[in-house]
DNA sequence: CTCAATTTGTTCTCGCGTTCACAAACTCCT
DNA sequence: AGGAGTTTGTGAACGCGAGAACAAATTGAG
């Protein structure tokens, strides 16, 4: 199943690890805008808020980008994780879905800055098609197969009410899109081969309350 | 250390399964809202997006509130999960950072209708000091003390910009807040007995764009 | 050139979380 | 009442990730 023909890039990356690798990024990113143009793994693992073992070995996935001695070399190691996750390119993605969360989506700089380009935002509400947001067109929803296919994208975002994001994701897979970010708290279906990532702000909030209430409890 | 003397609850729940108690306890809300009164672990599991093994070994840890043959009673898990969350009661939060981000949050019905009530938006910006967003008083940053006592606030939402993360958090800290929500892109450092969660919407991104080079690698 | 100091890359061990598999408990039908 | 059929709760095995610890590699001083 993950067997690659490709030469390069075909180790296999834990789960874990490519969860911490943007993370890696940013801190590299403020470390070359502050001029450092060196680091150990002690100072960019502090940056990180990671222990510095577990970011040697997290870098050791994708090869051997430091210098036993001196430590690593940022611009190098910020292009070489760059690289890995994929985001040298530009990634078109499609947000259906323009509410309140909708609209801080569009408008977040980071995306942009991060080699994300949203291409359209998608909604149901016929009054709001034509509208500009954040610089994007607001679309009707039923175009989506055509932006999808015209910009080749790949990545969609779900900020709509719990109810429609099943029917959201099912056109979505329907189109080709092959991974998704879905804001709504509802589980979503898709099939083998599309990936998912939920991002649900009442259940963050509620980790915290149960936490609060044991500290509370302790007499 | 986690040694209790309050007679129950004692229990010491897994962080993985805490995480997933909210997406127990939304599945059953979807449930009673459907008019069913019992359900098995199989559905429940199968409504939650997860194994049905893992459901039961979740639910265990907080008592044994199934019957074997039968299944679970939808209002009597329902309340026994949101008692051991802590959603029963009412817990005022107080959002910091009133950009795009703020402001979906603010409006986020999902907080209010799950026992979270934000009781004050803050914002460096004077200009917008007066101001009433989604119901809520756009206060000054300063207010922060008076409101957090006020109202007995302990958990606190970071939505502000990466660079007033940390000062933010260090007052919120301060004010004797407890939980932090961080929400802006850059690590922070609280003192032990602080709990923090983060979320990244750029990170969820990346992450995707990994697994989507992957799947486009794969020649 | 040699040796001390530094820092990476990797091996090893431990603990947590997931999953399987099954005994215990309950219902319902005959 | 008894037995078949369900479904929970949990013991045990397994796999992954975290962290400690150390060997290998590099630098720089004398």
């Amino acid at each position: 199943m993950t067997a690659r023909s490709s030469s390069e890039s075909a180790r296999d990356i834990p789960e874990a690890t490519v969860a911490r690798l943007p993370v890696y990024l940013r801190a590299l990113n403020a470390l070359a805008d502050d001029g450092i143009r060196t680091c150990s793994s002690e100072e960019l693992a502090l940056s990180a808020g990671v222990n510095s073992a577990k970011l040697r070995k997290d870098l050791s996935y994708l090869g051997s980008y430091g210098t036993r001695g001196v430590g690593y070399d940022v611009d190098y190691l910020r292009y070489q994780i760059a690289r890995e996750i994929g985001v040298t390119q530009d990634w078109p993605v499609v947000i259906v879905g323009i509410g309140n969360l909708g609209h801080a989506l569009a408008n977040y700089s980071g995306f942009r800055s991060r080699g994300f380009r949203v291409v359209a935002l998608l909604d149901a509400d016929e009054t709001r098609h034509g509208e500009v947001v954040a610089g994007v067109d607001v679309r009707a929803f039923g175009d989506l197969e055509e932006i999808v296919e015209t910009h080749g994208v790949a990545i969609g975002v779900i900020a709509t009410p719990a109810g429609a994001a099943q029917d959201v994701a099912d056109r979505m897979v329907g189109c080709g899109i092959t991974s998704i970010l879905n804001f709504a708290p509802s589980v979503i279906v898709v099939p083998e081969g599309v990936d998912v990532r939920k991002v649900d702000l009442s259940i963050e909030l509620q980790i915290l309350a149960y936490h609060e209430q044991r500290k509370a409890n302790v007499t």
